[in-house]
DNA sequence: TGATAAGGCGCC
DNA sequence: AAAGGGCGCCTTATCA
């Protein structure tokens, strides 16, 4: 007889309730579509169809389920969503919340999270983590903890931290020097604070799970929380960290740059899960409720708890860091554990990279930001002449109403490309759209980059290796409430960041690192010709696309190569290269290239596209179907070092934003983790174990080290011959060559 | 007032 | 109908 589950599902999603069942196989399901009031009147409703099991598939439901496990909960702020994956027991019925059925027709991420799920009923050996046992660590239990500590196989560790404000009576200087320098800094007490105020970082609470076996061999946790108030628990904290077992952490990185402060690093950090969900499963989300939710088959979202009691929050962030670790280490796939093994390494050159930053010379800040201010003001003067007063060149809103008024009905935005085409419309838009573009950049240039809260004359960021899709490192402002990201520093600001004394920049960079790549996976013929020649790559791209000898490419002609290529890589149609060519650059395109007069801005840039496809054939053509085919028939693609991506999306030329990512992937990534081979390898010889260098950065295709005079040749040297070792693709060897520059006083002296 | 979405834009 | 890849940060506008 088959077994008997109920389903809540809402009567606007009714339809989508076959979709369900199929993910039930063997199950006799009957729907209620009707809204019920109250948990007790779900689990009778369950029980008169003789089933122990119902599924909920509804938000209304699930919220009393929600407020029905936790009576503090106000039901108004929390989102049903979060709570997918939920297994709530309530009047003898096992109630699992699935969530939204209407995108399972077409979700393939959603698709395989309900499968996932619904083996918390369908399998019953669905693993069910250990009940949370957890105490707060005080004089009377934390010896006989931390010696329990020692034995354990795995330790979690979390810490929940605080800005505070300081006493501006500790940031008075004397003899020129402030001795807290260091410890706080001028920055932002809230994440919305308009004003910066003296703040310090401080860790507020750590917690420990550790992992024992019983004398039966069974696996158990214990979980210890401890309150930093005083020394003494910083001093407990740093033995706890210093302990043998092998440590795990959701994005440890975080965790590292608060420790390296507190001098309690965490001894033998080998797990991570946030890292290891990004080597296993990059595509789905990777927050540690969601990562519990696919692991424990009695999950229950916690993640609103941290207002009520957060030692209790705390203890089962830990609990749960620690058991889905020790699951995904059961499940994962071969291929995981091998992204895994080649990308968590590189957590600890990026912690270093972002916790030592990047020295900054504050008087060139100060005059960078007097200058654009300058220009601002100038500006908005004009502005407020010529449209209104208070008019606001950064408001979209603003800025569209103003074309609109001034004839130019055809703005959708007011971005770039479309402030390009006004300006080149009339004489008039010229004057005023120019003025626009120049407020808004000198005001993102004041706003992003000249007004940042330093740590004591030091920008700080973060480098995340689990941050992308592709493999490459993410990069964001430090988790010390300062800094800002690394890797997207425009050139005007680069000669405020400086060598600390005694030192010199140097940069390697790889040359047409991702365009090698794409050449090299894509075996177009052409195109490895193309990126192997010692002559420049853009020219040459263009006397392949143009038909011109190489001595006849101008440089507006180069330019337009180089648009193409860019285009054509990214899958562009001719609306969008249209767009970010500009119009006036199409036309002059178009005149240079002698096409025929009567063809519209599309018909030429539909040709110059196609100039793209008829020298590099096997891109756009061959490499693009091997993509899908690989995707479709595999659900990975696989890179020439053996990173492999798994994939949900289905890429087809119907669904060409998926294709685009896809096929965009496999050159980005091969590229960085060729890169990162020797960024590791580096930062472990020459900065670990030798202290020649010290790594300021990774940028995509570029390393950023400072080093003494004396050891930059040979530095540069080990760095450069490792960069540009062949890599085998497709059974040929790809070498990438850098260009390096060294002995720079400024970032900026490490650029053309 | 604080949170969120949307628009815009910096880098490779 | 048409769709440029990968990121993170800032501003404006809006809503509760």
């Amino acid at each position: 007889m088959a077994k008997q589950l109920v389903m809540f599902i809402s009567k606007f999603e009714a339809n989508y309730g076959s979709r369900v069942r199929e993910y039930f196989p063997g199950y006799s399901i009957k729907a209620i579509t009707e809204q019920v009031s109250m948990v007790a009147l779900a689990a009778d409703l369950t029980k008169r169809t003789g089933a122990q099991d119902a599924i909920v598939c509804c938000a209304h439901l699930t919220k009393l389920l929600a407020k029905y496990h936790d009576k503090m909960l106000d039901v108004k702020k929390i989102s049903a969503h979060s709570y997918r994956g939920s297994v709530f027991y309530a009047f003898g019925v096992k109630f699992l919340i699935l969530g939204t059925t209407q995108f399972l027709v077409y979700n393939k991420q959603d698709q395989w999270l309900f499968r996932r799920y619904a083996q918390k009923i369908t399998n019953p050996n669905f693993p069910v983590f250990p009940e949370l046992d957890w105490r707060v660590l005080n004089p009377t239990n934390i010896d006989q903890f931390y010696e329990e500590a020692k034995s354990a196989l795995l330790m979690s560790i979390d810490i929940e931290t605080a800005i505070r404000k300081v006493n501006p009576a500790y940031t008075q200087m004397t003899e020129g020097r402030n001795k807290f320098s260091g410890m706080w800094f001028m920055g932002y007490p809230t994440a919305t604070a308009k004003k910066m105020v003296p703040i310090i970082p401080i860790i507020t609470m750590v917690g420990y799970t550790i992992l024992l076996r019983t004398h039966d061999g069974k696996l158990v946790s214990k979980t210890g929380v401890l309150y930093i108030n005083s020394m003494i628990d910083i001093v407990y904290m740093r033995r706890f960290n210093a302990l043998e077992a092998p440590k795990v952490m959701q994005n440890g990185g975080y965790e590292a740059t608060y420790f390296a402060r507190y001098n309690a690093p965490a001894r033998n950090y080998l797990y991570d899960t946030y890292i290891a969900m990004h080597a296993w499963l990059v595509e789905l989300s990777r927050d540690l409720a969601f990562i519990t939710s696919l692991f424990d088959g009695g999950y229950i979202y916690w993640k609103q708890e941290a207002e009520h009691n957060l030692a209790e929050y705390n203890a089962k962030d830990c609990h749960n860091t620690l058991w889905s670790m020790v699951h995904i280490i059961s499940q994962w796939p071969q291929w995981a554990v091998d992204n895994y093994t080649e990308n968590f390494r590189m957590q600890f050159p990026c912690i270093t990279c972002g916790i030592e930053g990047f020295a900054v010379n504050q008087t060139e800040m100060t005059r960078l930001r007097v200058e654009r201010e300058k220009l601002v003001e100038k500006n908005i003067k004009r502005l407020e002449k010529l449209v209104c007063v208070g008019f606001n060149p950064n408001s979209s809103q603003q800025v569209l109403k103003l074309m609109h008024g001034l004839g130019f009905k055809k703005a959708k935005s007011t971005d770039k490309a479309t402030l390009a085409d006004f300006i080149d419309s009339h004489p008039l838009y010229d004057i005023i759209g120019n003025l626009i573009k120049e407020v808004r950049k000198d005001r993102k240039a004041i706003s992003t980059y000249f007004t940042l809260p330093l740590m004591d004359g030091r920008l700080l960021y973060e480098l995340n290796p689990g941050g992308t899709d592709t493999g490459r490192l993410a990069s964001k402002a430090s988790n010390l409430w300062c800094g800002t990201q690394i890797q997207n520093q425009p050139l005007y600001t680069k000669s405020m960041y400086v060598a600390d004394p005694g030192y010199v920049l140097n940069s390697a960079d790889n040359a047409q690192s991702e365009s090698r790549c794409t050449a090299y996976m894509s075996e177009d013929a052409g195109l490895m010709e193309a990126v192997e020649s010692p002559l420049d790559f853009h020219k040459t791209n263009s006397t392949k696309f143009f038909g011109l000898k190489y001595e006849e490419i101008t440089k507006p002609i180069r330019d337009t190569g180089k648009k193409v290529n860019h285009g054509a890589n990214y899958n562009m149609g001719a609306r969008v290269l249209l767009q970010t060519m500009g119009r006036k650059a199409v036309v002059q395109a178009a005149r240079l290239l002698n096409l025929p007069r009567n063809w519209g801005l599309i018909d030429i840039c539909e040709y110059l596209l196609q100039c793209f496809d008829n020298a590099y054939p096997d891109v756009r053509g061959k490499y693009y179907k091997e993509v899908i085919q690989e995707v479709m028939s595999t659900g990975m693609l696989k890179g020439a070092t053996g990173w492999t991506r798994r994939c949900f999306e289905v890429p087809s030329k119907e669904n060409k934003l998926v294709l685009n990512s896809y096929v965009a992937h496999g050159p980005q990534s091969l590229s960085v983790k060729i890169i990162n081979k020797t960024f590791f390898e580096a930062w472990l010889y020459l900065q670990i174990e030798k202290s020649l260098l010290r790594f300021k950065a990774q940028v995509h295709d570029d390393l950023i080290w400072q080093d003494k005079p004396e050891h930059t040749a040979s530095n540069a040297e080990w760095i450069s011959s490792r960069m540009a070792r062949p890599t085998t693709v497709r059974g040929r060897e790809m070498v990438i060559p850098n260009d390096l520059k060294t002995g720079g006083s400024t970032w900026l002296e490490l650029k053309d």
